[in-house]
DNA sequence: CGGCTCATTGAGTCGAGTCAACACCCGTGG
DNA sequence: CCACGGGTGTTGACTCGACTCAATGAGCCG
């Protein structure tokens, strides 16, 4: 099926060793020291180029790899039998995808690109082996589960009790610290998903969000344009909701 | 504080080593070849009670340990600022609760017994350490950990779209699962937490899970005594909700 | 210029929450 | 032995927030 393309188009970041990646400091070469990233270099496959809409798998994909975002951002999502999909999550630059399916040996969800995004492929059999040569990468990947499962159960109270304002409130508290870990501005960032993403996401109608989006601009709490996002007063966006949300 | 107790009060459980374990088919164990149980057992405090409403480790506490439940059942659950508990999981016998926490290094939720219950401690530095040297053990580890992040995307898939009708069904068949994993009966089982709990874990007020229950009951769907429940019609109540549960 | 998808806004409905009263069970103590 | 009290569970009446349906606007691409 997929013509092997010549060599000139290979992106750039499949040369780019993840020494030389603008993310290391906050995905998987973190946890290892730098002698021993060569051997964590060599198993990943990097720079896979995905056009919005491409899938990276679906469920029921046989597991095989974990991926690390570099560029874009991609959403995950399960699908129930009557064929309506829930999106589980997103993931932007320096995240990792594709953690549900270990136990199962296949995935669960699907992950799909929300922009054109690049991921780099880590083979999770490797992975494992290097992970008992390097207790350290070992321990950062079960911390890195661990805190996939802190932010489902953070999305968990959210859903279980919290109103509309709050869902969208934390949405926007959960964009922004993310943006600032990688580095960028907490105050003004884009939104990579669509309306509909986000009133799936949190369990909303897409008129809700739109409803509740405008609102907050009226209430001077952001500043909303299209999907171009700025906060104008997170005290009152993050106290009204009186949200812990996870802070690392 | 805790006056030692005479040798006599050790519960059964202290001296019962995985071997013997009636859960060990289930358990942590169950990826460990016998050879290398030895290894494991050394390693886990066995055996230790836990009285109904006592707790196991509280929120940000130091996370040292998992626990595997032998008996009994407890609840995780989260604080938000505001002091409202969000119960964030239910855990019977043969799970393993505190794995949030390996992240951060100290819990974010608390886990409280529902009823009288005994647990074995298992030292997370050890189990580290020994999943180095059993390749199996490191794997079954992760595959736990993927398990939760998998049960707690269902749930979110529950909670964002699902009516409460549904949300309750999903509660009946994934305790029915639950059950028939530890061998149990699957149609005749007894809930160990109160409807408060119920309603907390799926986000309804305590008098909807009431009033469900009883219009369940009346529709035919299961038998209702307190809190012992009979599944009577499994077929209608998942094909009514519609749910695609996990099942392994 | 259509023909898309995505986003916004308005009007009406309904499911689940809240408030309130009451039933039940069980352990305690008079 | 029974009365009392607290925790737990059930039921009813009323309210409101978010969904649905429907129409319109805005941006994008062929």
């Amino acid at each position: 099926m997929a013509i092997t393309p010549p060599s000139r188009e290979i992106p750039l970041a499949a040369r780019v060793s993840c020494n030389d990646c603008s993310l290391s400091q906050i995905c998987l070469p973190l946890a290892v020291e730098p002698e021993q990233l060569d051997e964590l270099d060599r198993i990943i496959r990097r720079g896979r180029a995905l056009k919005r809409g491409e899938h990276l798998y679906r469920a029921a994909d046989s597991f095989e790899a974990v991926y690390a975002v570099r560029s874009g951002a991609l959403k995950t999502y399960a699908m129930s039998e009557d064929g309506d999909e829930q999106v589980t999550g997103f993931y932007l630059p320096g995240e990792i995808v594709g953690m549900d399916g270990i136990s199962t040996a296949y995935h669960i969800s699907s992950a799909k690109a929300l922009e054109t995004s690049t991921v780099c492929e880590i083979p999770f059999a490797h992975l494992e082996k290097l992970s008992i040569k390097i207790p350290s990468l070992q321990h950062h990947f079960f911390s890195l589960m661990s805190r996939e499962i802190q932010e489902d159960r953070a999305l968990l109270m959210l859903l279980s009790k919290k109103s509309a304002d709050d869902r969208i409130a934390a949405l926007f508290t959960t964009m922004a610290a993310r943006q600032e870990r990688r580095g960028l501005s907490s105050r003004l960032f884009r939104l990579p998903m669509s309306r509909y993403d986000i009133g799936n996401y949190l369990g909303l109608a897409v008129e809700t969000v739109s409803r509740i989006f405008t609102r907050f601009q009226q209430q001077g709490l952001i500043r909303v344009q299209g999907r171009e996002i700025e906060i104008l007063d997170s005290e009152r966006l993050c106290g009204d909701s009186r949200l812990q949300i996870i802070k690392d």
